[in-house]
DNA sequence: GAACAATCTCTACATTTGTAGAGATTGTAT
DNA sequence: ATACAATCTCTACAAATGTAGAGATTGTTC
């Protein structure tokens, strides 16, 4: 089912999030777009792209003479990716350290709360059986 | 503050995870602790053991001809780095969709249920800003 | 004191990630 | 056509990670 993806490096994050964004771009405007936090030059965003399309993360399509790169994968599902790969590594059974260093480090909005309370309502009623 | 400690690799972990459980061995030890699940030659540990000392993660103390190592960084705090450096890579922003995939896929006993509303109740008044 | 087992030190090699230059190609404006 | 800009292709190299062998040392046992 899973297409077992590689998970993500951290530039090719940083990379895939432009991506995400643009929808669909050459590798001259990523470049571009990431000129100001990244200095990368063409030929690197060029070759991470054709990392990424090997992983299966991204789509490259012939326009004409050039390229146009797009995302082959939702940016849920490289989290998902990331994350399952973290928890695999980190993780010896529960999540709520986890959740602790997160919400910690990066405070929620209120919003944020009441999503995250809405969804413990939902797993709560449940919460004796495993599986 | 903090000692800006690399994140740990994939095996690292693994390693990691063994001499958290003993507190301190010797790397034949950990060799033996390791075989089934890990089919590392002496030498493999050995060497990752020292660049875990390298890296700060661990201490090496020599015991007459023999070292022995030992963690020099909790496990929280390992992961603790970990969660950093995903959250760095992963989040523009926002750890709730991170936190729902989390959840999803790691089910919560009501005792952590609990655990996370209470956290949650914490964090609710001060939400607004950053620190 | 010879042999063995455990350990140490040193070195090495493959893969992945990070980064980029050189040179060929091509569309476009003059 | 010339020239320029953007792009492409190919190649490369360094650091980090994953993995291990060879040979020197040493404590222990017969």
């Amino acid at each position: 089912m899973s297409k077992d993806l590689p998970a993500l490096a951290r530039s090719e994050w940083t990379l895939m999030e432009a991506l995400w964004i643009r929808s669909r771009a050459t590798a001259g405007a990523l470049q571009a777009d990431l000129e100001t936090s990244q200095d990368w030059a063409y030929s690197t965003v060029k070759t991470m792209l054709d990392r990424l399309v090997e992983k299966g993360y991204v789509k490259a399509r012939r326009v004409g003479n050039v390229y146009e790169y797009s995302p082959k994968v939702r940016r849920n599902a490289a989290v998902s990716r990331t994350i399952d790969d973290v928890a695999q590594r980190v993780m010896a059974g529960s999540v709520t350290p986890l959740i602790h260093r997160l919400v910690a480090r990066h405070p929620l909005s209120s919003d944020e709360i009441q999503e995250l309370r809405a969804m413990l309502d939902r797993y709560a009623p449940a919460a004796g059986d495993d599986g």
